[in-house]
DNA sequence: CATGAATGAGTCTTCATTCAT
DNA sequence: AATGAATGAAGACTCATTCAT
């Protein structure tokens, strides 16, 4: 046992515990240092460990980074399938769902953001980003579209396109959370969710209006 | 007078020019490696000229990198300021030169498109990012938002926030660039302008339909 | 256990041995080569070690330099504090032990001496050597001159001046350094010590004679 | 013709005059910024001059260096020569002429002192150093031991051993602008000379005092 | 499992030297 | 003679990865 920020902690702990604290130390890093400035010296400073661990329980850096976007892209995606995927609610509140859950604090946060851009931002991570998180995009996209669907098929927009509805979001997604990272003076969450709306409210003027689901 | 790549090269050719030529090379090297990939071997590699140029002509590496972002930056502004700067065009039609700038195919592609997340993504360089671009996005999302005043005041869209539209301009610039660059498959230049019609049609009827300005 | 030259290693040394280790290797590479002309490579080639170890245990090159020039500065400073700390001894004693220490074979050999004379000559490094070795120069003078009014306070000296004398012991140990380390074949320690005892015997007749202390 | 800090300055100007120039600027970068620090660049920087003018006046860099050693060195022996060379002036009187020479201002002053132990420091250099002044310094050694042997054959100084003086004289002479150069609060030229003196009243007092030649 | 010293390939950067103009 | 852009070898430093303990 040995005494870490307070807290005993197993010297030998489990493996996931270990694997968990250092993606958790890799987003902070990477947060601050951007993945080029992202060292195993630094990850492993921060996580209080040794550096010899990281190798030990991910093969290479790079299978460090990968698991840290993995996990971030799945804590988004449990995050909106958790409301998005129950079925007593009707698909304009499934479609407000996903987009709280885009700008909800503890997904859109600076920190974490700036992972999600440090990944876009390397061409050669984007090779195992699309790997690790092509089929999530495009699982949301269809979800989005299919949502969209489902509320013409209520009637009243005749001149609709669903797909492009849904790419339209995933957009206002990804540049609201752009400019948040860049300019948090000027863009915040609450702001985004708003102009999403609006946005919808042009469209989907039954199901929408500026201020949220109808 | 050599020959490289069959072209007859100045031995000595203007700094200028040998900068420019840099730049070039360095975009490509960006969008085909990333930032981290990006070695000065590489760059000068690609311009067919020798390693120790770079520290000649630009003092360090990132010196190389933030004048490359200065130049996509510069050349984005000179693109929509040619339109949107013209007297003879109504807001709206400076809104529409506006959008198309950003689609246009020597702005958007692939290759361009890297090397602005690129920037976005490493924290380090986001700081030189903002000091070189930081003034054209204001400048830009400022107006944007001032063409959307002069809609509004032209009548008729009483509810229009003109400073939110531009915002999700923004939000929507940048996250279709992100999502051709990571999906062109899917998203497209041409459904990207698409779509940002369809938004302003929602905001403003009487100037936009779903197929451009009126 | 690996075998190096004979000599069986540990892989995995004390911090305090492997800094030991690179500076005698320091040591040596600048006196064969001066300090341009010792580069990270050369010394850990002498050492047998690898070339990153030097900045895992030195932060940089500057560092290793700078500590290597403080290992000799405090090796000549133990040296003659060992003897002239005696209490048992007379003032002259003393005296003649700080000159013996300078001149002693451990001490002054062109292996070392060529090193002092790198740290002199380099005007960025003379920086880091006053730092570094300003004050053990100074306790030294003033113990010379200490010394020499010592001698004056038993009497017969009239018209010695004491700061003087410090001044000019402290000229000819580095002069004398100097033209062993550049005319070997022409100076030698015991020639320096001769002279340096004949001028002494022109200030403290009583004290010392051309052969040493009385 | 172009300006030159005022002055006019035939654009051909004769080889002597710029490598004279050269070689002057050479000085004050080696003083400033160490043998190492000293970039041909910084060189013909300092002398108004462009870059590609050394490698035409000097063939390398390390001619410029042996050229600018050999300057100084030739400065030193004539100003020496001037007067110890004169049949007018006493053994003695010349003794102090050579003694006068080292600690004049316009040869012993921080500037060129520094490039003098940027020589001694670098063993690379040292051999150039050996092969350009060694002569010089063994003729004044040489001269200097003579010279004392004319004051022993002026009767009076049964013990003194002529050699011996001479070497002690080179090891004051180079101990004292060391120091001068390191320590300029504490050692001064004039408190040189006065030490040496001292030195050589011990040694000759019917031709020297304290206070300089009788 | 855990540690952290050790390795060495890879990069940026410097700078003497060359040479077209 | 003079200029200064161009070259490329060489060196300090970084850091992922290995491995003895």
């Amino acid at each position: 046992m040995y005494i870490n920020e307070g807290v005993k902690v197993r010297r030998t702990a489990s493996s996931e515990e270990r694997k968990k604290q250092l993606i958790e130390a890799a987003i902070t890093s990477i947060s601050r240092n951007g993945i080029t400035g992202t060292t195993l010296t630094e990850v492993t400073g921060i996580a209080g460990l040794s550096l010899g661990l990281v190798n030990f329980h991910f093969k290479t850096k790079d299978a460090l980074l990968v698991e840290t976007l993995a996990h971030l892209a799945g804590e988004l995606r449990d995050r909106w399938l958790e409301t998005a995927g129950r079925s007593d609610l009707e698909p304009h509140q499934k479609l407000a769902a996903i987009i709280s859950s885009h700008f909800d604090g503890s997904i859109s946060n600076r920190r974490k953001l700036a992972v999600w851009f440090a990944f876009f931002g390397e061409t050669k991570q984007r090779k195992s980003y699309r790997e690790c998180t092509a089929a999530l995009d495009m699982e949301r996209l269809d979800a989005e579209t299919d949502l969209c669907r489902a509320l013409i098929a209520q009637g009243g927009y005749d001149h609709v396109n669903p797909q492009g509805v849904g790419e339209a979001l995933e957009a206002l997604f990804d540049g609201f959370w752009l400019n948040i990272l860049m300019y948090p003076a000027r863009f915040s969450n609450d702001a985004a969710k708003a102009q999403i709306y609006t946005y919808l409210a042009g469209q989907f003027p039954r199901h929408f209006t500026a201020a949220g689901p109808r």
